[in-house]
DNA sequence: GTCAATTTAATTGCAGACAATTATTTTGAC
DNA sequence: GTCAAAATAATTGTCTGCAATTAAATTGAC
């Protein structure tokens, strides 16, 4: 009979890449309140001002994320003012996604207020850089595993 | 004028942290497919496993879930005959959740899957290990900053 | 002993996340 | 040019996750 390793719940990677994830979330949450944007829109937003115009398909491809989630967001979104959302003229199965003034506005004032409230965490710059060295390490072998093929 | 610096998202340690949570829940979906149970169930059943049986709080305080979440979640597992659910009575207010037979016949076998699955992953002891120490580092800060009267 | 305050779960409502399906448009082999 | 295959969003359904509220039981100050 073989020796089962029990699973201890505070051992777990797993575990603590959750937990650690929903903190953060609550975090950006708090930090997010003056402008009225959830962190799953916050990132979307990031994308937008990193690179948009975009498709729903492009955005998704940037943050993992399918039509099935990004659709009702972005809706969201272009209710607050933030972006526009328009079918393409020259295929219209894509749909384009803008910003519209507010947000370029909007732009410097969110992240002057997301970079200071990240600076008040207090992580050094390598404790910083030891936490994305060992996510992008998981992330690889994570990848590996899910997708086979890549 | 103050210069602003500008948010780029694969800089962001966040977002780091939130797509290998979601390519770990991924990947243990995969992993839990036999036993028909999701990640999140899975880390209640975890908890149960070494500590049942629990209150709903106390379950809640060791995944930092509240009721709003694990009272449906508990009645899934429930419903598929992973616990029992009933009022103590000792005290009405407080459910008490205990493991039904088939969880305890099944707890090595999910045991053995998952760990051989882990195992598949290649982690290294070292890369696993600086893994939870980062995540440990971050936690600290987070709960910190999320909880300041701790 | 009484009753306000506290504790515990459950409920409600909203926002992701994702799998599976559907509707529409475009592409490309012929 | 036609039509099957592929591509793109949207939709549907299920399962979290959390804030806020509700319902019921318990506790404790008096």
């Amino acid at each position: 009979m073989p020796q089962i390793q029990p699973i201890h719940l505070d051992e777990q990677l797993c575990f603590q890449v959750y937990s650690a994830n929903k903190k953060f979330n609550h975090f950006y949450q708090q930090a997010l309140k003056p402008f009225d944007l959830t962190y799953p829109q916050y990132i979307a937003m990031l994308t937008l001002w990193q690179y948009a115009p975009l498709s729903v398909k492009q955005l998704g491809e940037y943050l993992h994320l399918d039509s099935g989630t990004l659709t009702p967001l972005l809706k969201r979104l272009e209710s607050h003012g933030w972006i526009s959302r328009s079918r393409s003229r020259s295929d219209e199965r894509t749909v384009v996604i803008q910003l519209t003034d507010k947000a370029k506005e909007q732009q410097n004032v969110v992240y002057g207020h997301i970079n200071s409230c990240f600076d008040i965490l207090g992580l050094t710059p390598d404790e910083k850089e030891t936490c994305m060295q060992a996510m992008t390490t998981l992330e690889q072998k994570l990848d590996l595993y899910n997708d086979p093929q890549v």
